[in-house]
RNA sequence: GCGCCCGUAGCUCAGCUGGAUAGAGCGUUGGCCUCCGGAGCCAAAGGUCAGAGGUUCGAAUCCUCUCGGGCGCGCCA
């Protein structure tokens, strides 16, 4: 409806530019906005004002040029000119009615689109280090990220779902060091635990796991652990040195091979673990993307060749660095240490690298906002290796603060006390854990109070929108209860009896959909949604208070119902394209 | 110190990329069920858009500064 209109006016400045008109050099894209009063009709246009300098003609007067100019349209009732100069139109009933039909008809594809041209698009996100559960920080982004992806979709992208597995870091060798040390207890040693180490429960688990397969075969005294380690930082030593340490005498103690099952037994336990959580929550992959793959293909020696070789490295103390200040980021980054590892940098390098010879014309990259220092080194890795970052988008996702009986909750994955995703899941819901997260937009700091969340029965906005969806279906439910025919066709003829304040309030809400749905997509921001199906159900419970459906006459009957049922339709495409599920009984 | 994000009703947040009189929810107050589900509806009260300048026909929105809050600034990942 909006595009129609700003085809209208785009046509309208064309031939006043043939007539000679309007002079001027280029025009600029036609904007045509909603109205928030209905006095100044349904939609309005700027495009007299933009355009009133440049043309140094009277923005109202040129607005008058440009209404005379206008195509005829059957959905454009009348236009006016107001205030410094907008053009409003008034549209025709018939143009809100064909809305419903359109809405029956079209069913789950109302809404969707194909702005997109199938181009492809790669949407990575969580990709949280496979060290433990998925914490409440995390649904945020997976939330986030699986309702960009399907925004994208819906307009018409071809999307790739990717989980990057960080299984190849110094953060796993914790863990599984940690896990063999969680073992050793279980064995009778005892030990210090490191205050570095994991300290999660999941960890005696997977010790235990250990434990039962080998007894205590793979155990050592606590004397041969602790040879040549430094002390711990409690003892007054360096927590890292210490740590480093024992990762160390883990691998001598127990062999390549051991240590390489034990590293083995706790990531796939891990992995296992979050693709659950993930794939409950509604969240899909179409893959999963090892860093270790990456190392073993030898795909991060050959970015760093790449970069030696067009001059962007240089060694300094010992270690290799990249000059990425050279392409504007704050410091040069190291990409191999003196001790010969290469840090995790240089495996993000390769790993988008490689993301964009994949040939996705877009990349977006959704992390937790601490990282955002993190993004100039990235985009600058690209530039350095002749790829262009544009095609990289980074959206940075603020933290979720958890609040339990008006306190903050404390986390830390270390320690081991925090909210898991699935503990939230659990309390909450899918349906409003889905929904919670994405009600904000990602760069709003995020209050998430549990207590409110879990409160099933008012203040809950998903259950408000739910709740519409089960009245319609309740709705119709009576109308065989009551045995009243229904016909879909006769309804669609008998749209115009729909007159009623209410209900062209509906329609008007309806049409609304798809652009909704396109604003969100275009500017990755699921709100929007989730705020417009809230508006839309309020329209929906409005009218249910105001008026009856099930009426005497089959005519108006018909044409209420459909219009109920497109209200259903669309409340259950938007709540789809927002992973919460539209029940028809609550 | 430098960089990024945020500051809008008592609380939690929208505000359509510069438009017309700044909007919701919750909370507060007062109304609405012989009728399709009251998990609902209607109404009222509530604002110096953190503050100060600037840009222009027009600013909550763009620019600069100040003040507050969050997060980053490793040869960690």
């Amino acid at each position: 409806m909006k595009s129609h209109l700003q085809q209208l006016v785009s046509r309208a400045l064309e031939s006043l530019r043939e007539k000679g008109d309007l002079e001027i050099e280029n025009l600029p894209a036609v904007k045509v906005d909603r109205t928030r009063d209905r006095r100044h009709g349904d939609f309005a246009c700027n495009i007299a004002m933009v355009l009133a300098k440049a043309a140094r003609r009277r923005p109202r007067e040129l607005a008058e040029a440009i209404v005379a100019a206008l195509p005829d349209s059957d959905q454009v009732e009348r236009v006016e000119i107001a205030g410094p100069g907008f053009i409003n139109f008034f549209m025709t009933p018939v143009a809100w009615q064909r809305v419903v039909a359109s809405v029956l008809e079209q069913g789950e594809r109302f809404g969707r689109s194909e702005l997109g041209g199938g181009r492809p698009v790669q949407v990575e996100f969580v990709s949280a280090n496979p060290t433990g559960p998925l914490h409440v920080g995390h649904g945020r982004g997976a939330a986030y990220g699986a309702t960009v992806a399907d925004l994208l979709e819906a307009v018409g992208f071809r999307v790739h779902r990717e989980y990057y597995v960080n299984d190849a870091g110094r953060q796993m060798d914790i863990l599984a060091t940690s896990v063999w040390l969680r073992y050793l207890e279980l064995a009778g040693v005892e030990i210090d635990f490191p205050s570095n180490g994991y300290r999660g429960d999941y960890v005696w688990d997977i010790a235990a796991t250990l434990h039962r397969s080998h007894g205590d075969a793979w155990a050592v005294e606590g004397g041969e652990l602790m040879e040549g380690v430094p002390p711990d930082e409690p003892a007054g030593g360096d927590k890292e040195l210490h740590i480093d340490a024992l990762i160390a005498r883990a691998r001598a103690l127990l062999g390549e091979a051991r240590y390489r099952e034990v590293f083995d037994l706790a990531l796939h336990t891990i992995l296992a673990n979050i693709r659950r959580d993930l794939e409950e929550f509604g969240v899909r992959y179409d893959q999963w993307f090892s860093e270790r793959s990456l190392v073993e293909s030898g795909a991060v020696d050959r970015a760093i060749e790449r970069l030696r070789q067009s001059g962007h490295l240089y060694e300094k103390e010992g270690a290799l660095w990249f000059r990425s200040t050279d392409f504007g980021d704050e410091k040069d980054r190291v990409v191999v240490r003196e001790n010969g590892q290469k840090t995790y940098f240089a495996s993000d390098i390769a790993y988008h690298a490689d993301k964009l010879e994949r040939g996705f014309e877009r990349v977006i990259d959704v992390w937790g906002a601490d990282h955002h220092g993190y993004v100039p080194r990235v985009k600058a890795a690209l530039r350095a290796l002749g790829d262009d970052p544009s095609r990289l988008d980074v959206l940075l996702v603020q933290f979720a603060v958890l609040y339990r009986g008006g306190q903050k909750v404390q986390m830390s994955t270390r320690s081991g006390e925090f909210v898991t995703l699935r503990e939230l899941r659990e309390e909450v819901g899918n349906d409003a854990a889905r929904f919670f997260y994405v009600m904000r937009k990602c760069e709003q700091h995020m209050d998430f109070d549990l207590d409110l969340a879990k409160s099933r029965t008012n203040e809950n906005p998903v259950y408000y929108i739910q709740y519409a969806h089960a009245r319609v279906c309740s709705v119709l439910r009576q109308l065989e209860e009551k045995g009243l025919p229904r016909d879909r066709q006769e309804g669609n003829a008998h749209l115009h009896l729909l007159h009623e304040g209410h209900e062209q309030e509906l329609m008007v809400m309806l049409s609304r959909y798809p652009e909704v749905v396109e604003e969100a997509a275009l500017n990755e921001e699921p709100h929007q949604v989730a705020h417009y199906l809230r508006e839309l159900a309020n329209a929906f419970h409005t009218y249910y208070n105001a008026h009856t459906f099930l009426v005497e006459g089959a005519g108006l009957r018909d044409a209420r119902l459909n219009l109920i049922e497109a209200t259903r339709q669309v409340i259950a495409n938007g709540l789809g394209l927002l992973g919460v599920s539209a029940p028809e009984t609550m």
